[in-house]
DNA sequence: CCAGCAGCCTGTGCGC
DNA sequence: TGCGCACAGGCTGCTG
């Protein structure tokens, strides 16, 4: 459950479940996932430290600690999972998190996650934060600073769109919808982009997101709905994953690849 | 510096 | 039923 409204959806359940919290021990059953630091000093520095508050910046879940900042990224499939302590950690449970009386589980299927651990100061200056753009509501994203932006970036738009230096939080599934409700053709070059079209991506990327966010995110692979959270937005998808015809015109609904990514469009309606 | 692509992992679904 | 392949909501690191 990896975009922005997923990992806004997911803080807002964790924060319910987590707040207040004091980490008693911690497990990892599969070290790549800790990035930073080394994993017994991840685990020491974990211990006795109560989980104050959970903020995320772009698809980065931020649980403010005590002395520290857990981030941790879900990647493709990432998602945390309240348990009984005593429960065994099932499979694709890698890292586990034991409280007082219950355990926060890290599950990962494709193992792709990654958790890093710093002092809280000076915590935007340093590794995964310090490169990320702006959030889409975000004041200064303004048309100067798209022009700005793209250029030099002679790549497709849905490619920067994913690109997270730019505008955070958008992926996959968000760029098709945004460029579909936007009428950009996907393949066409950021920088030629004209005014026009660079407000509409402002603006219907606020939009999508924030309509996802009402509706708890994006669920699509349906065998997993059973555990972690479950968004509505898939209901509302205009073209991603669009096997059929186009709402607008009745047209096929076109899939490509661009940037190795599945891109769905509309040939007709986005020019 | 850049664009393109393999790699990281596991699981599912499809065609044969 | 089994096998091989393409694909999956993300991102990094290597190559030319």
């Amino acid at each position: 459950m990896p975009e922005l409204p997923e990992v806004e959806t997911v803080k807002n359940s964790l924060k319910q479940l987590v707040l207040n919290e004091k980490i008693i021990s911690v497990n990892v059953l599969y070290d790549k996932i800790i990035a930073y630091p080394k994993v017994e000093e991840f685990k020491n520095k974990l211990i006795n430290q109560t989980i104050t508050d959970i903020k995320r910046r772009g698809k980065w879940l931020m649980f403010e600690l005590n002395d520290y900042y857990l981030l941790s990224h879900l990647r493709m499939e990432g998602k945390y999972l309240i348990r009984k302590k005593e429960d065994p950690l099932l499979k694709h449970e890698h890292v586990e998190f034991v409280f007082k009386d219950k355990s926060l589980r890290y599950k990962d299927t494709r193992k792709f996650g990654k958790m890093y651990l710093y002092e809280k100061e000076n915590i935007f200056d340093k590794k995964p934060l310090n490169e990320l753009g702006l959030e889409p509501w975000d004041s200064n994203l303004d048309i100067d600073y798209l022009k700005e932006k793209y250029k030099n970036k002679k790549l497709a738009i849905k490619t920067i769109l994913l690109d997270q230096s730019i505008i955070v939080g958008i992926g996959n599934i968000y760029a098709d919808e945004i460029l579909f409700l936007s009428k950009i053709n996907p393949f066409k070059k950021a920088n030629e982009l004209n005014s026009e079209e660079l407000i509409q991506i402002i603006i219907n990327t606020k939009k999508t997101l924030e309509k996802a966010i009402k509706l708890g995110g994006t669920t699509i692979k349906s065998y997993e709905s059973s555990e972690g959270v479950h968004g509505n937005f898939q209901e509302q998808l205009l073209v991603h994953g669009n096997t059929s015809t186009c709402a607008l015109c009745n047209n096929k609904v076109l899939k490509t690849k661009i940037g190795g990514r599945g891109t769905y469009y509309c040939e007709t309606c986005q020019k």
